[in-house]
DNA sequence: TTAAGCAGGTGAACACTGTTCACCGATAAT
DNA sequence: ATTATCGGTGAACAGTGTTCACCTGCTTAA
């Protein structure tokens, strides 16, 4: 009998229709402009019916970020323009971490929620959920040790170090884009190419760095308190 | 007759009392877990006396932020940190940079309003009640024009450019710290300070970028559209 | 076949939010 | 002394996230 199939079926199916309502209003209107009974209306069931689904509004939130990590951790993608494309390590270095950046153009709501957004409390409790952005990290410091081992970045460099510092300029361009901070004739694209290059560079002059190395996730998501959300 | 004069005099010590109230909670609860009736608490005011001195809650956030750069533009504080204690100009940038940063963990809550939330809409109409920044912004073209009078940094460089290329990953340290996303023993500390000598060494390097300069302001506050905000 | 159980959906309510508005009382102007 | 003005108020409106008693229709056991 396929009957406890059926339901299951059916409860993922609900569900779905949850995720992608609220991810369309949330790409559409934002977050805090969505509304759980906005969400209700669109997929025709009433308010209470959702909190069968997801207990609470951010856990919804929680479940599109994670579509967020596996759609930007997304492997074959990865290989796709990191590794048959580019030919050396550094230029596969600077296409992952161009693909970040792309994907903070291309998802600029999920980027918001996944990287930027202080909305939204209690993720650090919920943080196995999140390991393939470890995974991610790994890929990062794999390409780094090859960039070494291949002479293009100087031996003393730290990976870990050496991607946050790659990662924090682009998150930076993209939070001044995201939260359209940047000038009318400014361009967000070839600044971020520019920060890019530029830490590159300061990266093989071989400069001494402060920070000590980590094992831990460089993309952890939302963690922030909820008494200092804003 | 000082009545008018004591009349205004009443109105600013009351709005200050709402702003410091405000300011008070803001700091300590978050901005959007604060709510008019908490503020109005607070004064010992009803909610609705507010909106006789603020059109909206929007605004005493708008005057909050006009606050935080009349406090990170500070001439007096920059000439001190910055032009008496460096000898060299470039060292006047990295203290200029280091300053914003600094002010990213001192006011945190300032500089997520100023620099970072997305969740306070219409701001880019409000545009010339922040034209300070815009003379932050000078100082900073001055000082990098010094570096290069100096031979410190090349003289093909966009001194527009390259503060936005400071100032970007800065900003995403402070927000990889404001949003918690930073592992527990990582040091948001070093790791602005490795960044700010990376760019500078990206900097002196000489590489061509690509971003076209602007004369616009490059810190003006909160311009996303509401549907937008999270 | 009938009775029991149960999961899923609902309407109504609770406790909040930002904001508006008719009113009221003290003060200032005439 | 009377009128006008202006600041502050309480109550309300429309919205929010969330909870709960209830009901209904399907599944399962007797």
């Amino acid at each position: 009998m396929g009957i406890k199939e059926r339901h299951e079926r059916d409860r993922e199916a609900v569900s779905r229709a949850i995720l992608d309502a609220a991810r369309e209003l949330f790409v559409t209107e934002g977050f805090h402009n969505v509304s759980i009974r906005k969400i209700a209306e669109r997929i025709e069931y009433s308010p209470a019916a959702i909190y069968g689904y997801f207990p609470s509004k951010d856990d919804i939130f929680y479940a599109l970020a994670e579509e967020g990590f596996r759609l930007l951790g997304d492997p074959a993608a990865i290989r796709e323009d990191g590794r048959v494309k580019n030919a050396t390590p550094v230029e596969r270095i600077r296409a992952a971490f161009l693909r970040m950046y792309q994907f903070s153009r291309e998802q600029p709501q999920y980027f918001a929620l996944m990287f930027v957004d202080r909305s939204v409390p209690r993720i650090s409790k919920e943080y196995e959920r999140f390991s393939f952005a470890r995974e991610i990290k790994q890929t990062l410091v794999d390409d780094v040790r090859a960039c070494i081992a291949a002479g293009e970045l100087p031996a003393t460099l730290n990976p870990v170090v050496a991607i946050r510092t790659l990662m924090v300029g682009l998150l930076g361009v993209a939070v001044l884009h995201l939260s359209d901070r940047l000038g009318p004739d400014e361009n967000p694209d070839l600044l971020a190419a520019d920060v890019l290059d530029l830490t590159l560079a300061g990266l093989r002059s071989g400069m001494p760095l402060r920070s000590p190395g980590t094992d831990d996730c460089p993309m952890e998501p939302q963690s922030i308190a909820d008494t200092h959300a804003s």
